[in-house]
DNA sequence: ATGGCAAATTGAATTTGA
């Protein structure tokens, strides 16, 4: 049996990585992060700030991106020993990247936002946001995932307590009824374990999200848990530490989604 | 569902986010 060693792990929403490398790097080396996984780096491959992030030290990076829209990233300052990504629905976009880490199968997604009126049949992009969930679901329900983290902007605040308030959202893409029950069953049917629910309690209200639209973001706080780090049900013994680094939100031109890490013992 | 913004692309306006 391997050895699964501590590490600390982070997913974040960049929101443009060229924009915003010098956050980037910063929050690698303040946070003192062994991988990080990022999502909506909105770039191609080619374009991807690859070198300046090996230099900082985390040279052992899995990217897949596409111009303009989404996008998603594993750096590691650890030696990767594969990669593979997967790509439901079937629209060959970059939503999914997997990198093995030290024994750890560790899945970085990107779910579809779903556009705003939901419902399927006025709405291609919630259709979309449901089948890619649905399929999410089948995928690891038949892989049954081990030594497995599954992190990522999941675009689902899936309890009560992840909202600012639960009656005012429920017709809201990423807090309706459908959404919130779809999500809690991939999670279930995956074997998956909410680390950061499991790490604060049911009762704490946790947001990873706050709107660019509010004047003060801070003042309004009307914000969202989209943001998730998932791990299969062996590894939950070793939750050591979880962080929302919700300071991040106040920084100058900031990501709207700030970063969560995960320390593993 | 009706936001008060932001980013990328193309070249002042559009698409997307949530």
């Amino acid at each position: 049996m391997e050895n699964t060693p501590a590490m600390r792990l982070a997913t974040w929403n960049i929101n443009s990585v060229r924009l915003r490398l010098q956050y980037v790097l910063r929050v690698l080396k303040e946070y003192d992060l062994d991988v990080l996984c990022l999502q909506e780096t909105k770039t191609q491959d080619s374009s991807f700030p690859a070198q300046e992030i090996a230099d900082a030290g985390w040279a052992h990076q899995a990217i897949r991106g596409e111009k303009s829209y989404n996008g998603v990233a594993i750096l590691s300052r650890i030696p990767i020993d594969g990669t593979e990504f997967q790509d439901w629905v079937g629209k060959g976009d970059c939503r999914h990247i997997s990198a093995s880490i030290n024994g750890y199968q560790i899945h970085n997604i990107y779910l579809p936002a779903g556009g705003d009126i939901p419902d399927r049949n006025e709405n291609v992009k919630f259709g979309h946001k449901l089948d890619f969930v649905s399929e999410v679901t089948d995928y690891f329900a038949k892989i049954k995932p081990v030594k497995s983290v599954l992190v990522g902007d999941l675009n689902i605040a899936p309890l009560a307590e992840d909202v600012w308030s639960t009656k005012q959202l429920k017709n809201v893409v990423s807090h309706t009824e459908i959404e919130r029950k779809n999500l809690i069953n991939m999670q279930t049917a995956g074997g998956w374990i909410d680390s950061v629910r499991r790490f604060f309690g049911p009762d704490e209200i946790l947001y990873s999200w706050w709107s660019y639209r509010a004047r003060d973001y801070l003042a309004s706080n009307r914000g969202r848990r989209l943001d998730h780090i998932w791990i299969s049900s062996d590894l939950e013994p070793q939750i050591e530490k979880v962080k929302i680094h919700a300071e991040t939100r106040g920084w100058e031109k900031p990501s709207d989604h700030v970063p969560i890490s995960l320390q593993l013992s």
